[in-house]
DNA sequence: ATATATACATAATTTACTTATGCATAAATA
DNA sequence: TATTTATGCATAAGTAAATTATGTATATAT
């Protein structure tokens, strides 16, 4: 993940939210496909995906399957049912921040 | 700053806003501000901003003023002119990091 | 008398990144 | 043919921004 500070803290929810939308995923396809969607605006690094993915399986909110293919290694990764009612407290939270975020910088704020 | 860890990284844009909005502030009513705006939500620790406002005043984003109320110090924060145009960068920071996340987790995706 | 609110500050620790590097294969390009 | 780019994983070192824990001091409420 590159650009801009405020993303840190929500690799986790991205990842979740892929797999909770794609079934199974690997991590190289993860960067491509948020790629894709932010239009190239958000960059997940590697860095920082490999060991967030490594976290969340031994959290066991994830699990894994090695897959060789065009004799490369994948690593598919898919959710447990506890990685699938963490997805939905992860989502909720981040819907939470924005509402309390735009709370605070609505213009003239919202509560005067 | 306590809460969700979505928040970090906020911080600095939630003082720019505060002191763009007030003219003036310091650092306790920040937090009680804060707290009020967002019905408990966030809670700024002193740990967090202190610190913080210390950065943005090293940066010269801020300017200080010291007075003494009811015999208690109180360090009255503005923003200077970068200051101002900082707020305004922020801003569309957040903005367009809301904007991206909203594109990842809206339900299935907002490009399929 | 004691706890809570007001008001600042900093040090130690933790967390989640970035940056840099490494390995390996396949495909595209100079 | 050599080299770069894309695919695919991984980890180590360094950094930034918090949390948690203290500390000081005054005023007010219980």
């Amino acid at each position: 993940m590159s650009n801009s500070k405020l993303y840190k803290g929500s690799l986790t929810t991205i990842i979740l939210k892929l797999l909770n939308e794609s079934d199974k995923m690997y991590g190289y396809e993860m960067t491509q496909k948020v790629k894709q969607i932010t239009k190239g605006e958000l960059n997940i690094t590697e860095g920082a995906l490999y060991p967030a993915l490594h976290k969340l399986e031994a959290e066991g909110l994830l699990d894994v399957e090695v897959q060789k293919v065009d004799n490369r290694l994948r690593k598919y990764y898919k959710l447990t049912e506890s990685g699938v009612k963490e997805t939905t407290n992860k989502l909720s939270e981040l819907e939470n921040y924005i509402k309390t975020m735009q709370a605070l910088v609505s213009p003239k704020f919202s509560l005067e």
